[in-house]
DNA sequence: GATGTGAATGTTATATTATAACATAAAAAA
DNA sequence: TTTTTTATGTTATAATATAACATTCACATC
C-alpha cells in the first residue's frame, strides 16, 4: 500500500517535481486495489482532462518509480516498495483481478515459492528482458 | 527459426486445424526477423483482410503454443522451440529490435545467465504471473 | 522585480491496437 | 443427409496511445 507521504519524499529526495496533475494521477492509482486502466484514470480525473496528461503523468511515475506497469492488458498499480531499485513479480488475480507485487533481487525461484506462499496457482508467466544485445553494444 | 513442418505436425499430433489464414499468418510471423505487429501482419495478408482474421489466427497460435506475445509493445515473435510446454524468456534489444528466446523450465537465475551468455545487457526486466489468487481459488 | 529559459501542461487531432456482433461457409459428427 | 460445431467474412466501433504545437509555470539570473 503505497502512501502519498512516501511519494512526497521520495520525491522531494530526488529532486522531482510532484506536481498536481501528476500527483492526482498518483492518488488515482494508488486508491485502487486493482490496477487501473489509463482511461479509467482520464475519467476519474474530471475537469475536461485530456489522454496526453494522464500518459504524461504516469511515464513520469512509472519512471519515478512509484508505478508498475502491467504489459499484459495495459494497467498500472502503485508500487508496494517505492524505497529501493527492484525487479518485480506481479501477480495477477485471472478471476477477481487484484494484483500482489512479489519482490527479489534475483528473479529466482523466488518467483514460484512466493506464488505458492500467497496461494496463488500460476497459470501464465511472462519473463520479459529488455535490452541492448551483443551486436548493438558493439555498435555503439 | 520455426519451420512450417514443424508447426504442421505439431498440429496434426494435436488434432488442432491449422487452416488457411492461420497457416498465412504464421508464416508471416516465422519469417521475420523481428516481433512483427498484427497490423504488420494485416498489411501483408492482402486479399482485403480484415483485423478480426488476424487476431483470430493470432489466438490459435498462440494457443498451440507456436507463437510468444510480446506484452511490452504487443507485438509477436514465433516459438523456437514450439515442441514442449516451457516458461518463456524473450531477450528483445532495446536498439536493433530483434528478439532472442531463453528457455528454463524454472524461471530460475537461467534467465540472467542466459542473458549473460547471450551477451545481452538487461535494462528492463518484467516478470508477470497470472493465475488464480487464494481467495478466489476458494470461492470456487 | 523584470526577464529569459527550460520544464510542464493544455489542446486538438489522429494513429494504433483490439473486439463486438452478426452473417456465411466449411468441416465433423450423427 | 441432417445436424452441429467450428471457423471465417464483414461491418462497425471500442480501447489504447501519441504527434504536434500553443500556452503556462517555476526558477535562475540579471
Amino acid at each position: 500500500m503505497l502512501k502519498m507521504r512516501a511519494a512526497e519524499d521520495l520525491c522531494a529526495r530526488r529532486g522531482l517535481r510532484l506536481t498536481p496533475p501528476r500527483r492526482r494521477v498518483l492518488r488515482i492509482v494508488a486508491a485502487s486495489a486493482k490496477p487501473v486502466k489509463a482511461y479509467d484514470i482520464l475519467k476519474k480525473m474530471g475537469r475536461g482532462a485530456q489522454p496526453p496528461t494522464v500518459y504524461r503523468a504516469l511515464d513520469f511515475l512509472l519512471g519515478a518509480g512509484l508505478l508498475h506497469k502491467i504489459q499484459n492488458g495495459a494497467a498500472f498499480v502503485a508500487c508496494s516498495h517505492p524505497r529501493r531499485e527492484h525487479d518485480c513479480c506481479l501477480l495477477i488475480c485471472a478471476a477477481c483481478g487484484r494484483c500482489d507485487e512479489s519482490c527479489a533481487r534475483r528473479p529466482d525461484s523466488a518467483l514460484r515459492r512466493a506464488a505458492g506462499d500467497a496461494g496463488f496457482l500460476p497459470q501464465q508467466l511472462i519473463m520479459e528482458v529488455t535490452g541492448l544485445c551483443r551486436r548493438c553494444r558493439k555498435n555503439k
